[in-house]
DNA sequence: AATGAATGAGCATTCATTCAT
DNA sequence: TATGAATGAATGCTCATTCAT
């Protein structure tokens, strides 16, 4: 009995985060397709399979929703990277693997990453909060890790990290939001390695 | 008369392009401030002190509004840039040149800055039409610079010119977001020299 | 056997009833709050401790418990007067215990008070179907005494007995009503007293 | 030329005047027929025969309108009222004035007395606002004039002038509603009199 | 009988655009 | 050319009611 109430609560604690997830991949569909502004609730709604009302059981509002978005896949994006890169001691393999991550995890979910690329980016007001929430943190990592490079003496020291770091994020950026635009379908993880021969290297002949 | 009239009509069309100046500045300011679908037409009215209705003599849609905004300022980018660069023939100083311009530029006009990068961004749209229009003209020149290097050996072969060139965008377009999204007030042009550094270089110590 | 199926029939009649009770209260409380259009029927349940479609089981609308708690308080009402004046001859006395039995109580419970003064008045429709129900039963009542009076040469003849029902009925509707809005707390019943000594005696001196 | 200009400001002015009492007898009609929660936004304008969007040119809510109704109305009212008694020296006489004028007032507006009637009294929040606005003036004038009529011998001194204010009040305020909810026709005003009969004089046989 | 998640009709309000003056 | 009053389509959100469990 005591199983059955716990496992009934367990069971209708899933469901409502199942439904949670399902109307956010349904939003994210379609903030891809046609903006968070020329988005209806309606949309997501039928993209979900839903009736209208329903998703203000889950949601308190449609600006909710785009900032679950953002939420919640910069929280698991975080969380894996720091995973993925807990082991790895080299600054250099350490960037490396972070660029890769950034591009395999984006490249695997586009619509995911035309609301990251286009929506986030479309609207100051997300920007600032963002900039201040979990972008500010992953561009932490990466800061962090540079400087470690510089004290270790593998990066050059006559570089500020913070700049740095904004630079390999914007180029990483602009290969995603090239990939998006493109019309051609490519794989966008490779473009990881040519931006961190760059990145590292320099375009200079030597 | 015929002098008159002529002159009438050259002030006349004078006078018109003023206008739409004027509304344009007044919809780079708006649009700046509270993002383009959080601006009403008649906000830019008011901005630029004429009644609702005159906007529409101007121009077509609010839409349009903003495509008048990236076109105009793209071109004159463009041209600026090319303009420029001419008399430069050392591929890296051509980068550097182009580099610089850029920051200047957009750090001339934090509510111009403010709208491409927010507001271009911030629609699928505009970015795709954006992206077969200026930008493209714009990624091309850079393009070609790093491939003229390429051939007189001052730059790297094993890079693709239009990765580089993307890389390179994407660098200086990061910069350009955070100097607007950044509390502190600091110029943005000196930012051109550092993501050189990295861009020519690399980020490994020798 | 019987006997249990029958008590079990009759508890669960009873207990149908109780339920219906406390809904009615509960309904009271809420609407007494904030009025019938801003409660909702969540509202309702909450209060009385149930679920939202449990309220359904007991009352076909939201409409009919605003109905159900006019017709069941009228009711009451109705028949509590009548069973008091039955004994009471003279026409003077009955008007007065009639006063005071309005005052009394309505000035017993508040929120009842409330749902009557504002609620039924705020509806042409209840108001009609009211006025055609237990108010016109409860006027009759008034009117016939009064005409009684006339006839037993204790009232004047040359008023219409319904008027001067109207008459009393509105003054002790206003006492209601103004006891209701004041902010300072009062004993409504001896307020019928006051209303008394004009309809009987009239404000001129003599 | 200056006349010109004036002659428009004051045209202009005049006009939206016009306008707004176009939308609130319209909004006077339709809560009147539908009730306030009834009542469609839409359903004011196409009664107004203009644009719901219009609506907003004149008024900020659904409220602000209902509101003004009140407040205009009882402006006039009071003005009125105030007017006409300002010439009346005996206390008797102005009660009966203000009866009488009360009365006729609404006698003559079916659809304006519904509103007071119905709406008014349809929402604490509106009574407790307007008790304490228009209606509290509206009473104490009453009360004043009863006061009076005590200290010149008149009236009887043994009771409170509010009390038998709103007893008058109160009589009145019921003929109204009764007129109201009557299917059968017939001129309000002469209730006055039955009602001052009974106020002066009682509905004791001498 | 009881629950409460799901439904979907309904509505106040906004705002880009038009057009008579 | 300029105006700004008028338009009316568009939509986020609420909530009475239903129904599967």
């Amino acid at each position: 009995m005591q199983r059955s109430d716990a496992s009934t609560g367990q069971a209708r604690a899933a469901a409502t985060a199942d439904k949670r997830a399902a109307i956010l991949r349904a939003a994210i569909k379609v903030f891809a397709q046609k903006g968070y502004f020329n988005s209806k609730v309606a949309d997501i709604a039928k993209e979900a399979g839903i009736a209208d009302g329903t998703v203000y059981l889950y949601f308190k509002s449609k600006d909710e929703i785009l900032h679950s978005i953002f939420d919640r896949a910069m929280e698991e994006f975080i969380a894996e990277g720091k995973r993925e890169i807990a082991a790895i001691k080299e600054p250099d393999r350490r960037l490396e693997r972070i660029a890769q991550l950034h591009l395999e995890r984006l490249g695997a979910d586009r619509d995911l990453a035309v609301v990251f690329q286009v929506e986030l980016r479309g609207s100051t007001k997300f920007m600032e909060e963002f900039s201040g929430g979990g972008f500010a943190e992953y561009l932490d990592i990466i800061r962090h890790t540079i400087a470690e490079g510089q004290k270790s003496g593998v990066f050059r020291a006559d570089l500020k990290p913070i700049t740095a770091a904004k630079i390999l994020y914007g180029a990483l950026d602009e290969m995603v939001t090239n990939w998006i635009l493109s019309k051609r379908a490519y794989p966008l993880a490779p473009m990881a390695d040519e931006v961190l021969k760059v990145f590292f290297g320099g375009i200079t002949e030597q």
